[in-house]
DNA sequence: TATGGTGAGTCCAGTTTTCCAACTCACCGG
DNA sequence: CCGGTGAGTTGGAAAACTGGACTCACCATA
């Protein structure tokens, strides 16, 4: 009498509950850069300031950013990205360069990210065991959880 | 007169706005697994039908999938990935290791993925110009659309 | 030929979210 | 005192999401 609703376990699904959100991604890149301020917030992903407010609590509640007093007397407030937030710094990097790629064929990029070598940022995910880079064709899925396979839930 | 509205031209939001609707990663994870069939995607996404239809219509029209016939009479129909959508695994795959991580403590993982060369997959991501690893104090952004600053809309 | 099942959707009513502008409250600078 | 800044909260209208039920075409089997 299982319900047969639940989706697939996993992950992904997990963490994009959390920063999947419209905007969340946004406030992210924003702290990233170091524009922390709920007003800088506002103008510079322009999103509605009641949603912000709410990204903002779910954010850092989650642990992906803290607030932090920057002044006393005007209290003054600025989010910054935790140990965890960072850690999801990848995502937005692969993210700004398929975008990059793919929606402005690699010309007028609004943003150049510059790496302490010298020059424009160009990642490549490498697999950290054999150190080769990682494609498609050299993953292969197992799942873990009981009644799922790969293709779907276990008949069961 | 300028509307002091727009938000600062970014890769990273014109990609979320293709692939950031909710399911739609979902839907990208479930066609690399190889799931392309839409009942498929219901069941192992759960998510509703008709969202589940309009996510594919635009990601279809995105270029992200291609909807592919399988079988003529009955006809039948299978999602398949595009090089585009092949190269947006990257971002599905830090947020699963993101996820592992914060969410699950690297316990009771519900899906591992596995390299060929053998080892379950832990990625890098490195600079293809020097090879290090990249990290988010290396990084330098700089922004080139005009009117824009690193900290915001220039007062112009 | 009736019965049931699968695949791929569409339709609909009801609930949540989102959007946007306006408003608050505290403080500061002149 | 007046205007401005920072950090939100409030209140509706508009859009998106939700969970079924429904369609339509095509087998399979009995």
């Amino acid at each position: 009498m299982a319900a047969t609703k639940d989706p697939r376990p996993c992950s992904i699904a997990d963490a994009l509950a959390l920063v999947g959100e419209k905007y969340s991604l946004l406030v992210l890149r924003e702290v990233c850069l170091g524009n922390g301020r709920f007003d800088q917030l506002v103008r510079n992903i322009g999103a509605p300031r009641d949603v912000l407010a709410a990204r903002l609590r779910r954010l850092v509640e989650a642990g992906i950013l803290t607030k932090r007093v920057y002044s006393e007397r005007p209290q003054r407030f600025e989010y910054r990205a935790t140990q965890a937030g960072l850690e999801l710094e990848p995502v937005l990097t692969t993210l700004r360069e398929w975008g990059d790629r793919h929606l402005r064929k690699g010309t007028d990029l609004p943003m150049v990210v510059e790496h302490s070598c010298g020059s424009p940022l160009v990642t490549r995910v490498t697999c950290e065991a054999c150190g080769g880079v990682v494609r498609h064709e050299d993953l292969t899925a197992r799942p873990q959880a009981p009644g799922w396979t790969l293709t779907g839930p276990a008949t069961a």
